[in-house]
DNA sequence: CAAATTACTATGGTTGTCAAAGTAATTTGT
DNA sequence: ACAAATTACTTTGACAACCATAGTAATTTG
């Protein structure tokens, strides 16, 4: 919602397959999950959601199954694979990584000595 | 270089603004100075910063000028404008709000009592 | 005197995200 | 009982940021 779009870019994958390491869940309750975890600061548009299902598929981070709901719409579940779970520890490892270089980036200011 | 192209997009205005905050500059040494500043961890691409540049100047953050160089190839330098400073202090206040609810979102579980 | 460096520009393509609309079942409010 | 809201998934078309590549042109280095 109130998180500008493209510091978030990129970010979608990581924090689905969080999501899905504690469990497996369904595109509307992973959508619940993020408006929960970010304290209603951010909102995952559902295309986008159901795109990056698709693109985790593809890679072999998720596998997924229809529910045996026998009341209720049909659901589609995803669970986190064994690929997915190093895939996430490394995107955790990527972002502290980043966030330090985005951090030098746009607040230090380049020392004399620097100048090349 | 090594940082998760994804992760610093939409950022390179404000490490542009950052740089020319602290002085005027022109396309190759911003370009240096990002090198510098990343401790070699980034590299902006060419492209993308020249049409940074175009960006910045249309929504009027920066202003361009030719320099007089007498000797060496010509330089277009730009200079951050108030609303350009303005908008720097914006988005590196939006950089913190967005750290925290990124941080939430890859890292934190879903308490119990929060599930609706 | 060729190769590397400095310096800027233009073209075309990829990718992640979004808005909008659609389908379809269930649940809630009156 | 029936409309409205909610649950749940999908498709289409578009956009914006970024990148690879190539080009122009001057200067500096080996």
């Amino acid at each position: 919602m109130t998180i500008s779009k493209d510091l978030i870019r990129g970010h979608t994958d990581t924090i689905i397959l969080n999501i899905l390491n504690q469990g497996d869940s369904y595109g509307y309750q992973v959508s619940k999950s993020i408006r929960i975890l970010s304290q209603q600061q951010y909102e995952l548009n559902e295309a986008t959601l159901y795109t990056a299902f698709r693109r985790l598929e593809k890679s072999g981070d998720v596998v997924s199954y229809w529910g045996d709901e026998t009341q209720g719409a049909r659901r589609k579940y995803y669970k986190i694979t064994a690929t997915g779970q190093q895939n996430l520890a490394v995107a955790l490892q990527d972002w502290e990584f980043a966030k330090d270089i985005i951090n030098r980036l746009i607040t230090d200011t380049i020392a004399k000595g620097d100048v090349s």
